[in-house]
DNA sequence: CTGAAAGCGCTTACAG
DNA sequence: CTGAAAGCGCTTACAG
């Protein structure tokens, strides 16, 4: 393979018979662009054409002191990107075509460990960077050069300069368990996320202020930890199952979210119950994967997307206006109503005896 | 908030007391940075953590004319990367961080469309790219820069000079069908992709090769275009059913991909069906959508993250071994016995009114 | 052991 | 209207 090299500037100068700078004018707009004689104008692109020539974009962001690209930071969990970063991803990708932005992802395994790593992506191939969901109990202001503008999405704790976009997820419980209460549920299982997460707190926070809104009637309402991963939502349902073999099974569960609700259903139809004949789930969400499932996910909609769109839009318009509207933008959430909720079964039915 | 502008070695030589070069040698170890005496060596060391000094990306890429940066271009179809794409990002991902190389994600829309704008990536912001199914039927020469290396994953038509790696999809249809057969299915309905993509023609030829092979018994075999889409899959589906009414329901579905088979899911689903007691379906990638679906979805397995790994390695390896080992790189597949796939129910269902 | 020079390709003042 | 100069921050020969 012919691995010859780009053009540059001065090649297209010289075979025109101008200098690199008149090239520059015309090809790169500069303010002199429109000084060049038509007749030198027409020339140089013409052979700009022939030759393909193309900016070259180290060169150009080392003069500029900007690359045109945003750094996407997130947990790769067991080696998989959730299908929660997915939608970020997509809402981040999308509004980056928008403002001509490339965007880089970063892949991290535990802010623990790696929030030192984020410095080192601050060295001048990204001009900003959005961090998704970053747990960093102490950020301190090392760990944030200061000449790069950083943006968080759910963070799990206040980082001093660093603008944070989320959602009313204690609203959104709110909302999706007075659903469930309002089809007539009055056993109602919340499979919580880890403990000490922010947004296992605000989603309890939620599931706790639906029930005491409820009119007084016989409920029973309780949660576990379960997790934001479909594995450890289906091990702690099978655990709380095995430990409670026999009695009464909720008529509805409640999950942290639509990957943990996902890991329940699994466990559900395993044990031979439907959903959402036997017993309705809920997730927290809307996710590709509450879309995709059968049956598609009730669930709580955060805006993923936009959230990521305006993480980007946050970042670009950072010089045009340096002071942010807020520090903590908060997203309304939607229940969306599918089929995975239905009213209760007419009869109870026992926690089955998991084989 | 304060944006100091990053330390160069230019100040910690100055701040030293040397010249830049010298803290080039010790930071970035060139060849020359044992000569450098160790005194000097350690007041350069201090003083650079002491101006947390990180050397700069687009200065370094201009002058070793190399940005340890990969792109990844591929289709996001209704404003959303598809799960295959996404187990291909895992993969690619992944192989980046053990070759420290970044990835910037280059979104297209319609390869008839986009495939000019390739060429714009290659303007040094990425020392290779890699193409997820492309659909290019004309591969002019000029649509791939020389100076850039391509590597494709799925390339519906060979491209010169492009090394291609793709997975042994005739043989991973016959499999899976041949599974079905081995179920005791003696009416199986494929919804294949779209009609002209290769894929579709090595699956529909697996299919056929798999009946060929079965024992001469009573077999009713089709296929119907469907996509790869859920959104196309279920239309097709639809379509057919009500085309169908009341004439016996196929006792399996072997569809084109995982996406579609989830699509065709739901239609049986909304139709009462239930998958696999009244109809079994599998479905082709073994992306995650197959191990999130319920039941979990039978299916080929393509080892799309290898696949992916492998594109990393081959560009990044590329200095050293210039010559691949071959120009079309083929994986095997693999069965994944999930829990669509049953045998067929006692008697025949009739395809259903669907309301 | 260390530094002055030149260059990567582009851009921004500044002269003419 | 056009070009020579200087600089972005780093690196690679080449001198001393």
């Amino acid at each position: 393979m012919n691995l010859t090299k780009p053009a540059t500037l001065a090649d297209i100068g010289r075979a025109v018979g101008v200098s690199a700078m008149s090239a520059s004018a015309v090809l790169n707009g500069s303010k002199t662009s429109t000084r060049i004689s038509a007749e030198t104008r027409n020339r140089i692109l013409e052979e700009a054409a022939r030759l393909r020539y193309r900016p070259n974009a180290a060169a150009r962001a080392l003069n500029r002191r900007k690359m045109n690209t945003l750094g996407l930071a997130g947990i790769v969990d067991s080696g998989e990107l959730n299908a929660y970063f997915l939608e970020i991803l997509n809402g981040v990708l999308e509004a980056a075509g928008r403002f001509n932005q490339n965007i880089t992802v970063f892949t991290l395994h535990d802010w623990n460990v790696d929030s030192g790593r984020l410095a080192d992506f601050c060295d001048g191939r990204i001009d900003g960077l959005i961090l998704v969901a970053p747990v960093i109990a102490k950020p301190q202001p090392e760990l944030f050069p200061a000449h790069t503008p950083f943006v968080s999405l759910h963070s799990n704790h206040a980082i001093p300069g660093v603008i944070n976009i989320e959602s009313d997820e204690e609203k959104g419980a709110q909302d999706i368990v007075q659903h469930l209460l309002q089809q007539g549920h009055t056993d109602i299982l919340h499979l919580a996320g880890p403990a000490g997460m922010l947004g296992t707190r605000r989603r309890l926070a939620g599931f706790k202020k639906a029930l005491a809104a409820a009119k007084p009637r016989k409920l029973v309402a309780r949660s576990i930890e379960g997790g934001f991963s479909s594995e450890d939502a289906a091990s702690a349902l099978r655990t709380w199952m095995r430990d409670n073999q026999g009695a009464t099974l909720p008529t509805a569960l409640f999950c942290a979210n639509d990957a943990s609700a996902l890991g329940c259903m699994e466990v559900l139809s395993q044990a031979g119950l439907r959903v959402p004949h036997d017993i309705s789930i809920a997730g927290f969400d809307d996710t590709i994967a509450a879309r995709t499932s059968v049956p598609q996910l009730t669930t709580i909609r955060q805006p993923l997307r936009q959230m990521g769109g305006k993480a980007v839009e946050l970042i670009v318009n950072r010089e045009q206006n340096p002071r942010p509207e807020s520090d903590n933008i908060v997203f309304p959430t939607q229940t969306m109503f599918r089929a995975s909720v239905a009213q209760p079964p007419k009869k109870p039915i026992p926690v089955p005896d998991l084989r």
